[in-house]
DNA sequence: CACGGCAAGAAAAACGTTTAACTGGGCACC
DNA sequence: GGTGCCCAGTTAAACGTTTTTCTTGCCGTG
């Protein structure tokens, strides 16, 4: 690939200069200096400490602004163990279930002054150890946390920090996410009232929770209603297997194909669409998730929604209460979930 | 929206506990205490500075791995005034031209060991300055930045570290995007070869230098072979206003859409499939950027792809360069991009 | 053999904060 | 009028590194 270089001047305005390092951040000592006062006593000032006067208060917050004194964050962490930044991992941002996410947690958290480190382990169990271990080093607060395999790895357990799970829960960690189990029963519901009887599971991993949870509130609430033409299990990427492509072309008599995420639901409809099966004509599909993807395919996927900004928010606020260390409301959140009715099922 | 809270007990592995607190992050001084030598020979050691024997450093070494130690990055911040970490500033993370750029570069820059710090502005000047300050009140050692307005605003200027660019230029500043024109020409010469002759424009917003760049690019490459049927701008965003819509549906003779980027092409696609408008039979459509919606609207978008990973690696690359202080090879980049042929364009 | 120089390591200072410990003066209270 | 206390500060220590300066012993050399 050819790369166009255009060099000229190769320094920038962006650059570490010479010129430039005239400017140099303010510290407390200057504060201090300008006021006429010690440095504890501006600390004192700035952090709102009972000892010091009102006139000197004021006289230090002045100067302050005005030399546009930031504290120095790492001399902070430094003194008081804290970062006052946090951790987000996450297994794959070009899932649009995930850019979402981290959108909101990154503006909540700015909120609150936190600063977001991002990792994205590409799905890799490696590369989330990797991940892990450096926001150690750095010595975030605490870490917001997508896990990818059932393994917790090495340096959750050395971090000394509080954790919080998102979508995805594992046993003793506090979680938010949605409420699987009641999509599944939407779904069924859903489906019974458009007329289908017969349907065909394109389930996700039986290794993830969620998956199999979707699955049972499906199955368990009307079953004796509800006829399961066949089920196959494909991975949440909705990557089809060759088993699975077999099955969804043959049917099999089933009118509706329940698939375990948006994203393998999409697949199965490019599949079908590519092979000349008509969407809902001839089959109906739903999906869950309400990934962006779902509005724009056509037909545009009916789905299950998650609320995923509230998902974001109350990880950020589980994690700001358990870094605070004050009330320690709850282990688990669990939000409800709505269906989203858009134009691939077909009442029949 | 309901929220369920499953109580129980709230404490959970991943808070702070008391008995958590035995396994404190080994400090340089255990390590020292272990060899029996000094803090600063352990320093040297762990540094490859060449005043100590090499009998001590392997001990020194193994010490080392043995407690599992990392040096504590708030310290060295501290002292060398060096993060390694990085900032990376983007205006949307649900535009899915971004979350592609995040994972390469939050993938490179680990793997130089530098961790990446997110903003996303939702598009806001203000979340896009206060963001930035944040960043330099953590003393992030560089940003990569795709900027949202033209101004360059206030924290930039003090910030005293290497910025690079990504998609959008600014005057002075370094800067790594494709080839927005040579995409304009590309599409042209397509656009000649299918035999369109009157074509439509939904071009970008004239403010944005990559908008203008695609546009130019697509106009004087067979100025007297092409006619303009008409030209509307409208929003990177892809939200069609008013007239763009009524122009649209009218189509004035034109049999090639040329939208600014994918986003509004996906948005015309959707409003002329609504009406009952075949593409691309009874008009066609081209895009920009080839985001991940591309493949799966129907038709599949015909498009100009950009080497995102190619991009963001290049970014890493030259913030590096530029921290670093060595090499500062050269001030843009830009990148060769490909025309991706689908099937929303039909040859007449 | 005295002395310079060098190698290997130790001691101490520094980075910018916060905080614990201390100081001095004013004032109330017995 | 002494005693003790509180107020409003100051001084100094501490956080975990890196880096500069200092020490010590050894070797080679004149």
């Amino acid at each position: 690939m050819f790369v166009g270089v255009y060099s000229g001047s190769t320094r920038c305005k962006g650059d570490r200069l010479g010129a430039d390092r005239e400017r140099q951040m303010a510290t407390i000592k200057d504060v201090a200096a300008k006021v006429g006062v010690s440095v504890a006593t501006v600390s004192n000032a700035l952090n709102d400490k009972p000892n010091v006067g009102s006139t000197v208060r004021r006289k230090v917050l002045r100067a302050a602004t005005e030399l546009g004194y930031r504290p120095h964050r790492a001399a902070q962490a430094m003194r008081k163990g804290r970062t006052r930044a946090i951790g987000l991992v996450l297994p794959d941002l070009t899932n649009p279930f995930f850019p979402q996410l981290a959108q909101t947690v990154e503006n909540k958290a700015r909120k609150l002054g936190l600063l977001v480190c991002l990792i994205d382990s590409q799905d890799s169990a490696e590369g989330e150890a990797d991940g892990l271990t450096l926001l150690a080093q750095h010595g975030v607060d605490g870490i917001i946390w997508c896990p990818v395999g059932p393994r917790i790895p090495q340096p959750i357990h050395t971090l000394g920090r509080p954790v919080v799970l998102v979508d995805r829960p594992r046993p003793g960690f506090a979680v938010v996410h949605s409420n699987n189990l009641m999509g599944g029963r939407l779904l069924a519901e859903y489906a019974l009232r458009q007329g289908h009887r017969r349907v065909g599971l394109l389930s996700g991993p039986r290794s993830v929770a969620s998956a199999q949870q979707r699955r049972n509130g499906f199955l368990t609430a009307h079953p004796q209603r509800l006829e399961i033409a066949w089920e196959v299990r494909v991975g949440f990427d909705g990557l089809l297997s060759p088993e699975a492509r077999a099955v969804l072309l043959e049917r099999r008599g089933a009118t509706l194909i329940v698939a375990g995420n948006d994203l393998i639901a999409i697949n199965a409809l490019r599949l079908l669409t590519q092979q000349n099966v008509r969407v809902p004509d001839d089959v109906s599909i739903v999906g869950f998730d309400d990934i962006s993807w779902a509005r724009i395919v056509s037909p545009r996927l009916t789905t299950i929604a998650q609320p995923l900004a509230a998902i974001g928010t109350r990880a950020v606020q589980l994690l700001q209460e358990r870094m605070s260390g004050t009330a320690i409301a709850s282990r688990a959140t669990v939000f409800d979930v709505t269906l989203v009715e858009r134009e691939s099922v077909k009442s029949i």
